[in-house]
RNA sequence: GGCCAGUUGGUGAAGUGGCUUAACACACUGCCCUUUCACGGCAGCAUUCAUGGAUUCGAAUUCCAUACUGGUCACCA
């Protein structure tokens, strides 16, 4: 008489542990009262996604208010997925963003913390374990059907218009006796392992969601696979096992696993495990071109991987400011009235995250991140300047360098005053808008010339303003010099007069003082031009000056 | 098709029966400030909360139906 445990002897002949032993292996954890003990778990295929990143800065925020434990577990167990290097990136991406782990995986190689591995294809005599548990106990069977015969099973149920999956009288495999199951596999037939589900579709049940609040789904009856027939377990399978040894109180995770959570509470309960707490978060949306929703993707959306935030140059902080106005309704406000503070400040609340996929709004995070930037003092921007600029570009990075202090100065241009310019919205675009702040990139063979764009004008504007060069050391000496020279030259200097009287005069002082801005730099928007001049120094205006001259002679 | 969820301006959203002639923020438009730009200030931008019914003195808010959108139904996660 062959029995489970006969069945389970010849699946799993080398495991000789027992859940138990992982029970104890694996206590649970000494925490502080409501303490939240969350994880990011993505599979490695290569970047982090919008959405994860979304995920995973939740995931890490609610143990940090909490005194909880946050972990990073790699879910490798669809080999066919796997990217070259992809824990590596995962874990750039975290670095980058500043999200730290308090466990789990920190390199390809390397895991910290007590509950590991931490990278499932290295957990596989625990998942073997327990599924040598449920054959024994009869919770799960071996199934021998081929992807054909379940092919047609779909085809029979789609049909005959009745529901699709492996389950009562489609299971076939389920009612095969413990014999001929025994006498299959030892004649090295290919099986998978599926769950034995005890539910029943006209049942219900019931779950409180974090976000969503009360669920109701049919119980679920679909024999659903655990491990495969290379002997790696599903996700299903994976994270029922791993998130009860690893002690996870809280699943937080995308809206597209909600549906399958009846599967994994069933799985809880057969194996006497505690379930955990989920909260499935909404989804990063784009509009497409035909003006649908869709989930933002990885591969028709390069804005979706988070390294191309910070190809762009824009902070890490300013993403993450921007992904919890997503995530927390009330965040902005907050953020608002307290703009001295951080994330870390704010207390993260599941009530007050929206249940549908919000659009991502590129436009929305650049403007939060110029003014993030704008709140930085300018040693932080030269900083943050710095690290973009070395990994990014090569050349102007040498050059801020070389100029640190000068470079600190252009950086700190109307910045430090109560409401700060708003000129950048990240790094990478830095350059092109202080260019002329340094000669070796200020080449320049067009000028955005404005009302005055006659040679001859400009020439005679340029001749008066050398003879007459007006000293920079104090600003309203200067522009009332610029005044003197425009009255002389016949334009306004008087705003209001020109306005109300504009005929009368050849042009303004708005006028003159364009020809000399965009003389000097080649731009006819920049930032204050007295700051400017001061910066660059006569030499350097002069130098300029008559050089664009002789090219304007010609 | 089955199951589940969602639906408030161009966008993110506040809102849980009267305080809503629907907050706040982004975007947009106009004006003002101003030597340009940016900043800033002021004003405008949903007579209406997918649609239709019901309950109520009163509904964006409760109930029912319909429509639409999204998710899921893999030896993927």
């Amino acid at each position: 008489m062959i029995t489970n445990k006969d069945l389970a002897n010849l699946m799993y002949p080398n495991i000789t542990k027992s859940p138990c032993d992982y029970e104890k292996k694996y206590p649970e954890r000494k925490l502080p009262e409501g303490a939240v003990v969350s994880r990011f778990a993505p599979s490695p295929t290569g970047f982090v996604h919008m959405g994860s990143l979304l995920t995973a800065l939740v995931a890490a925020k609610v143990p940090k208010d909490t005194r909880g434990i946050f972990f990073l577990r790699i879910e490798d167990t669809d080999g066919k997925r796997k990217v070259e290097n992809g824990i590596q990136g995962i874990i750039d991406d975290l670095v980058n963003f500043d999200i730290q782990i308090d466990e789990g995986v920190v390199s390809e190689s390397e895991e910290k913390g007590k509950y590991g591995p931490y990278v499932q294809t290295r957990r596989k005599e625990i998942y073997d374990t327990y599924a040598k548990y449920m054959i024994e106990n009869d919770l799960a069977y071996p199934c021998f059907c081929t992807e054909k015969e379940l092919e047609n099973i779909r085809d029979r149920q789609e049909k005959n218009k009745e529901r699709i999956g492996y389950y009562g009288s489609f299971a076939k495999c389920r009612y095969l006796s413990i014999d001929e199951a025994y006498r299959r596999i030892k004649n090295g037939e290919k099986y998978v392992i599926r769950l034995k589900s005890p539910g029943n579709f006209n049942k219900k049940i019931e779950f409180n969601d974090l976000v969503r609040g009360k669920m109701v789904f049919p119980e679920n009856d679909i024999d659903v696979i655990l491990v495969k027939s290379d002997g790696i377990p599903v996700y299903h399978f994976a994270h029922v096992i791993d998130d009860h040894l690893m002690r996870t109180t809280h699943i937080l995770r995308g809206e597209e696993w909600l549906s399958s959570t009846p599967v994994h509470l069933q799985l809880f309960e057969m194996l006497k495990f505690k379930a955990p707490r989920y909260a499935h978060l909404g989804l990063v949306m784009k509009i497409d071109e035909d003006g649908t929703r869709r989930k933002l993707s990885k591969r028709k959306d390069p804005e979706a991987a988070v390294s191309y935030y910070h190809e762009r140059g824009i902070p890490a902080e300013a993403v993450k400011l921007y992904l919890m106005t997503l995530a927390n309704s009330n965040f902005e406000e907050w953020l608002n009235q307290n703009i001295d503070k951080g994330i870390d400040d704010f207390t993260f609340n599941f009530k007050k995250m929206s249940m549908s996929g919000s659009l991502f709004d590129v436009e929305k995070l650049l403007n939060i991140s110029r003014n993030y930037i704008s709140r930085l003092s300018k040693e932080e921007v030269y900083r943050g300047l710095c690290a973009w600029a070395l990994e990014f570009d090569n050349y102007f990075y040498n050059l801020i360098v070389k100029y640190k202090n000068y470079t600190l100065d252009i950086l700190n241009i109307e910045r430090e005053q109560k409401k700060p310019r708003k000129d950048y919205a990240n790094y990478s675009e830095i350059k092109e808008q202080i260019f002329y702040m340094y000669d070796e990139l200020y080449n320049p063979s067009d000028y955005e010339w404005g009302n005055i764009s006659e040679k001859q004008e400009i020439i005679h504007i340029l001749d008066v303003y050398m003879d007459n060069y007006f000293d920079v050391s104090d600003k309203d000496n200067w522009f009332n010099k610029i005044k003197e020279l425009t009255d002389d030259l016949g334009y306004a200097s008087n705003m209001k007069e020109y306005k109300i009287n504009p005929h009368e005069y050849k042009g303004s002082v708005a006028d003159i003082s364009t020809v000399l801005r965009v003389a000097i730099t080649s731009k006819c928007m920049t930032p204050d031009l007295y700051v400017i001049m001061k910066l660059l120094g006569k030499e350097r205006i002069q130098t300029r000056l008559k050089l664009l001259k002789e090219k304007l002679s010609l």
